[in-house]
DNA sequence: GGAAAATTACGTAGTTTTACGTAGATGATT
DNA sequence: AATCATCTACGTAAAACTACGTAATTTTCC
């Protein structure tokens, strides 16, 4: 779905992380480190002249916070996905950030899998939120009220049949057993199928798992 | 890896749910009931004269306890696996029954999905706890001390290399670019492949994710 | 009664994965 | 020196999946 790299660009005031993450994202293909700031300004600049696919942002900041520069890029530069990666876990600048336009929020203790893993799915459009912020955010969840958020994933993306194709591709079925437990033809399985990678934009097994766990329609709310 | 479908023996004094449990496995092809008993009596003669792989055994039962039960079935047939299915959430006797030598626990407001998933597993020798379960036991961790148990897959199962290669697989890298990544040739990878199914119990990657999230080899503690 | 969505299905061709057996190289252990 | 675990890799054949395009029925909804 994405062949070429997914360019990066690190915004915090540490030039180390910047460093830091160079090298991590280094020896991956799948993502390429396209540059660092230290600034505000800079990171605009960079935008500016260069392609950016995901901004990888701290939120403290000296002068403008990850926050503020996170709104402007996103005036700016919609299609530009942010993903917030640092240590501050209080609910109110998680929200003010997701509010802010950000993607994806992670916090620094999360390892380079997860970060590998969010880069890729908020460049592919979708959100993603670690699990520690997520539990965070469910804590809250009763009070706070919503602010018209984007809501690319909803819910209702897949048809009722092909909710039932991918449960039963999460219990281990393979293409075959599928269409005899259904009565239908292989065919229209994989066209099933096709269409629900397509449509929750995954494009094997496994990135489908991820998708379903996050909807929650691994063990859990589904229509047993 | 399993074949002809798993036989289940469903041990419960209430009808009700025998039957319930009757008519969500009918329609399976993966799992067969094979009957049901009211009490400890009934549940061995029935094994006595059955072929039975997996018994679903309620807790709260007059007479003999789903625990007295399982002890004993456990001495005279170590081969067949035990899972619990009872709204007991008690620490002292999930660790009860799992002393008993039960190989699985699940709540009763599990779904589906959950005791399907659960047959399957510890009818391929694995244990099974429900995700509540897990939590409830997570917590009591600490103090509780052991008892002798079989630790069927204790952790360093896989190697290195092979987890290695599990990590790209559950990042969506096919063989090939796992190959690429590794400067290791597509065959080695297939050979590590087929090892980590083999030593998993698992036989698609859908089964492999499972087993990774349940070890945790997913997004947290891996080795990053 | 007609448009739109959902379900069904085929063809063709290519790629990827699985299944099994085998086996050399290396390093650690005893 | 011998054994064991690990990592490496090939061959062969079959099974499974992927990619794209197309399209006939139903169902659903306005």
């Amino acid at each position: 779905m994405c062949q070429k790299p997914i360019q990066v660009l690190v915004v915090d005031d540490h030039q180390i992380i910047i460093d830091g993450m160079k090298s991590i994202l280094q020896d991956e293909e799948t993502v390429q480190f396209a540059g660092g700031a230290n600034t505000m300004q800079e990171a605009l600049d960079f935008i500016d002249q260069h392609q950016v696919d995901v901004i990888i942002m701290d939120i403290s900041m000296p002068g403008h916070s990850g926050i503020e520069i996170t709104r402007m890029i996103k005036e700016k530069y919609p299609d530009v996905k942010v993903l917030a990666l640092t240590m501050h876990d209080e609910i109110d600048i998680i929200a003010d950030m997701i509010d802010a336009g950000a993607s994806g929020y992670l916090l620094k203790k999360a390892n380079m899998n997860e970060v590998l893993d969010a880069l890729q799915t908020v460049a592919r459009g979708q959100r993603y939120l670690g699990s520690k912020v997520q539990d965070i955010l469910m804590d809250d969840f009763s009070q706070r009220r919503s602010t018209r958020q984007n809501r690319e994933y909803e819910s209702q993306l897949l048809t009722p049949r092909e909710k039932e194709i991918l449960q039963l591709m999460l219990r281990e079925f393979s293409n075959d057993k599928i269409a005899e437990k259904l009565f239908i033809s292989i065919r229209t399985v994989e066209t099933h199928r096709r269409n629900i990678f397509t449509k929750t934009n995954t494009k094997n097994v496994v990135g489908l798992i991820k998708y379903a766990m996050k909807q929650g329609l691994t063990q859990n709310e589904s229509q047993a």
